[in-house]
DNA sequence: CACCCTCCCTATCAACTGATAGGTTTTTTG
DNA sequence: CAAAAAACCTATCAGTTGATAGGGAGGGTG
């Protein structure tokens, strides 16, 4: 019995440092870029030394797929927890999502695109956009699913979008450049209300579809 | 007048060495990123070595800024040569630019843009700007501007929209991460397309809006 | 012909990178 | 309490990076 608890009096300890070195690992990566942060850097941030990083992960990239899993995971639970919560109201619920990821992932987005394509290997990247899609693109393509089904969207077999390009066009729109981080709050919420009726109800004029 | 001549022969072989390296560099650039790129690695393609980069060009900054200016210049080229040809016709209008830029940036806009915000000085970031506002923002964001004027557009001070605004939010669905790069032709043609419907008229169904 | 300037080369640098080897301290186990 | 395991350290490695010094070739100029 005390076995047990010493043991896991030290796992736990293991299990502090290993979270510490990945949130500190998780800030630097997402705003620096994987390339532009060595493991010095985070090893002096969390307080140990180099080495010491590679008792706890294999090696750089390793802990970078775990950087991404934990940044993908948090971003899961948080969409499909605002999804649950406005599933009937359409508009609001796409406002939501994109508030949130735009006050929550501020350069982090753009970023981690980038270093998923060009700094890992082949099968890690597929890994991480199977984990991608069930925090981004399959929560988000839910929503246009839904609003499809009930007629309020358009016809993705005439207007050439379906659920999941739809998912795309709106993540292209929150991953802007034109803005610098981190946002205030109140302009975030300006942005996200254009992005969200932009993507709903086009720049045109209003009777100007009609006479298309 | 011989001399003048002679002169002008070494003067257009140190040219043309100039241009190469500068081709060269631009492509790995903006395929890879520029971190990813060594000094040396663009020698070996160029088929000189290292050291003589240096007779060239200042540092890998200096020849990074070269880069980006001439792919600035060669975009603005083409935009103002798309846009004074389709000026009459809005929505024809975007969509060429949305084309275009489609077909010829494959990857390049997004890794450009984390390029230059991580990895320049930040007066140097401040010349960059000022030219992509150029090649990039102001052509595009005429179009709307004209759409506005003219009655074809939204009003933006009802919408939150306007001309540059909106000039980022077509950029921004375009340089997206939805698809493998490069993108072939037709297939272009109907993201082109796409992404104009969509910003023009949005993806909520027609008779959706006047409910609102 | 002698001089020089331009272009490019070889050789080399210091800094930094990710990663490993091996010892030391602390905690858990039998 | 001794053995062993875990966590962290110091010291060090080889590779790569951007950048510089200095020499050689070759045409241009006096």
């Amino acid at each position: 019995m005390k076995g047990i608890l010493n043991m896991n009096h030290q796992l736990e300890h293991d299990r502090k440092t290993r979270q510490k070195i990945v949130k500190v690992a998780r800030d630097l990566f997402m705003e620096l870029g994987y390339r532009a942060v060595s493991t010095r850097r985070i090893a002096d941030v969390c307080g140990i030394t180099q080495p010491t990083l590679y008792h706890h992960f294999k090696n750089k990239k390793e802990l970078y797929m775990e950087v991404l899993k934990s940044e993908l995971l948090d971003m899961q639970t948080a969409l499909d927890r605002i999804i649950k919560r406005f599933e009937n109201h359409l508009e609001e619920c796409l406002f939501q999502v994109t508030y949130y990821i735009l006050i929550n992932k501020p350069a982090g987005i753009g970023q981690m695109f980038h270093d998923i394509e060009k700094e890992l290997g082949k099968e890690q990247q597929e890994e991480i956009k199977k984990r991608w899609i069930e925090a981004y693109q399959a929560p988000i393509a839910s929503i246009f699913e839904k609003g499809i089904r009930e007629g309020k969207l358009r016809n993705p077999a005439e207007f050439g979008s379906d659920p999941v390009l739809s998912s795309y066009l709106l993540l292209n729109l929150i991953s802007s450049r034109n803005t610098d981080h981190p946002v205030p709050e109140p302009v975030a919420k300006a942005q996200a209300r254009l992005y969200t009726n932009v993507l709903l109800y086009g720049l045109a004029s209003p009777d100007e579809e009609t006479k298309k």
